[in-house]
DNA sequence: CTTGGAGTGTCAACAAGGCTGACATATCTT
DNA sequence: AAGATATGTCAGCCTTGTTGACACTCCAAG
């Protein structure tokens, strides 16, 4: 676009500018199917899907959780997630635990065969993320890292934030 | 993890920890949520999709792309592309022009009223990638379009590339 | 102790949007 | 004339999301 008046705006905001927002967009857009691409392979060699992967993900990052808080992180309705987590338990990757304190709420945890699935998915996904980090570097990781947490939700910051101080 | 026993590794490299590549992927999840958001809230109103916003992005971006070339771009099959093209021009937002060099092309162009769907959701999704820019700060996007771009498949940095070239 | 509400599971039905396979049509290339 | 290419379309399947309805268990408040 054309100089704008101010002439503090004139250099330091061009990274704001239509066109740097839309190569953003578009980078976004790329990378996730990157993102996404290794596990979904592992996934469909054994007839599941992404919504497994995010099951498992998070049971796995905190184990024992209820069923509840694992429907406000992956936001999607206990129908949907019922469906993939009775087929997680069915196949034994899963356990549901009925809560010593509140007998009404199950408790999710990992069997030895779902952690090794989890493993042999979050290894695949590392092993790209850690390409991508070390092309990139310290710097530009710290970077990448602000911007995604100031793109979320605030919902999503809350449950980002809680799962980050978990093993820090 | 513990010490490494090379000095070079001791500190440099502390990014590349299994846990932060893990908070990296969480970020990526978590921030491709807000990345949607917005969008999908104004296509749902209109009975559209993802997919119908995917189409509509990259022929405003490439405008007279051929169907082909809209395949490959979005990696998805004739058949799921050709559902959504069929709704969209039936519904005035696109349309379809024979090719004049190869007649059997179909060269895809969006009409005024798809222009205006397009400005509205880019507009929404510019809205929040511009919040999230100047709340990071130019260096940090710059390090979050190099990881964005070290993530992608081959494929897709190409058509990226591509794309960024096109009104640099 | 009863009753209301919360947490959970389940059934049924539906839609979007992926996929494969098969086939038709028009057009270009050889 | 024959084969390859670009596109469209029909039919059917899968995953994963949705709503709505209903049952059951359990906790807590009255």
């Amino acid at each position: 676009m054309a100089e704008t008046p101010a002439a503090q705006t004139g250099q330091a905001l061009l990274f704001l500018t239509d066109e740097q927002l839309r190569k953003g967009i578009e980078a976004m857009f790329f990378a996730y199917r990157g993102f996404t691409a290794d596990p979904d392979r592992i996934l469909s060699d054994k007839g599941y899907g992404r919504a497994h992967h995010r099951a498992i993900h998070f049971i796995h990052r905190s184990p024992a959780t209820t069923v509840n808080n694992l429907l406000s992180i992956l936001g999607v309705t206990k129908q949907s997630l019922n469906r993939v987590l009775r087929t997680l338990i069915e196949d034994g990757l899963v356990q549901s635990r009925v809560g010593r304190e509140d007998k009404r709420e199950r408790h999710l945890v990992l069997t030895e065969a779902g952690a090794a699935l989890e493993r042999a998915l979050s290894d695949a996904q590392r092993d790209r993320m850690r390409a991508a980090y070390r092309a990139a570097g310290p710097v530009a990781v710290a970077g990448f890292r602000q911007v995604l947490e100031a793109m979320m939700d605030q919902d999503m910051r809350r449950h980002y934030e809680a799962l980050k101080d978990r093993s820090a």
